[in-house]
DNA sequence: TTCAGATACGGACTAATGGTCCGGTTATCT
DNA sequence: AGATAACCGGACCATTAGTCCGTATCTGAA
């Protein structure tokens, strides 16, 4: 039984991830926004941003489930071609060309979010397993036997948020370059065809 | 004019890459092998240990470069099908196949060298450049035009370290496996060809 | 409205760690 | 042997995630 949350506690968690969302959009990179300054910045103590999200990771995670939540949804129950009731092969390059907008969209908090924190890694998430699983039951559909799971992980790995810095950033990728050869490589994993 | 090393220094450099060797193998997780790790490993100060490699990032770099060194001088100038004159498709294949294996036996190691450290990423790292350059000049004989450059990096993203320690680790995927997916991909790339 | 106690606040404090500094030591060359 | 440049080592510094606990605040009941 989770009592309710007392006022002065909702306000601030809401402050302190408007506070952190507006420092990793602003900063030079992630890993210079430090907690002090969400603190500072949210005007709220460091024992209550503790208090509140745990750590570091679990504020990151935080602010990125609220970030993808309308994506979550539109996976979930929304229409097609992201929602349930797609054709499958079309929605696995519908979804993977969601994710790669959504972390192009948030480039610092997406590798905030996939830098490892101690021992975890990105692969331990339960939003990548989430999203891995539902791949791999895509492709099982799609006729892709023992290999499904580790097609998703490919898949996955090529929508990485250091490989997309570093081709958005320092190679000077456009995002529609970077579109169009993420649905070049599932179409590849899917249909075999060579472009 | 880079005069010869003093001799003390040129021990206390192996000294330490040594020991950072025996706790990088020995360590339960890379991030956990300090600095002050290695040069107590080593019977050195911290100092000469900085002094030595610049950083840690220069150590494990160092360390890589030690243990890559075979197979750099294989696709190099070796025989085929690792070296030049070897068809592309089979060296493309030949290639991301040893760097699998070595990844696969030098895990902690590679995790360290692919953990991001301050600002700079993998994908700045010069062995991963000329690994890149290598690959995409192949793809591009193989008559991948302006694409081989992405599906380089997508290749290569198929074996990062953490992906491959969550497969064999967590996930229990054997080596046979491992080479088998990646060998499949490989010639989904190159070929075209559904498997 | 008042009050009691559970809940939350906040910022000083801790621990861990990468990296720096410089007085003292040692190899090397003549 | 002696002069000198290179090197050593470990105390020191700065940064940062995370903890602790005395104090302030909210909430529900009387």
């Amino acid at each position: 039984m989770t009592r309710p949350q007392r006022s002065d506690a909702a306000r601030n968690r809401a402050a302190v991830l408007a506070a952190a969302d507006e420092l990793f959009a602003t900063a030079a990179a992630p890993a210079r926004v430090s907690m002090d300054d969400v603190a500072a910045g949210a005007g709220v103590g460091k024992g209550t941003l503790f208090r509140a999200f745990g750590s570091r990771a679990g504020l990151i995670q935080a602010l990125w489930a609220l970030r993808t939540e309308p994506l979550r949804r539109a996976i979930e129950s929304g229409p097609p071609p992201l929602g349930p009731g797609t054709d499958p092969s079309q929605r696995v390059a519908a979804i993977l060309d969601a994710i790669l907008v959504v972390k192009l969209d948030n480039r610092h908090l997406t590798l905030a979010l996939e830098e490892r924190s101690g021992s975890a890694s990105l692969y331990e998430q339960p939003q990548y397993q989430l999203v891995h699983r539902l791949l791999s039951d895509l492709l099982r559909d799609v006729g892709r036997g023992k290999e499904s799971e580790l097609l998703a992980h490919l898949l996955l790995a090529a929508v990485r948020a250091d490989l997309l810095d570093h081709l958005a950033g320092s190679r000077g990728s456009s995002r529609r370059q970077l579109r169009a050869g993420v649905a070049a490589l599932v179409d590849l994993v899917l249909n075999g065809s060579s472009g």
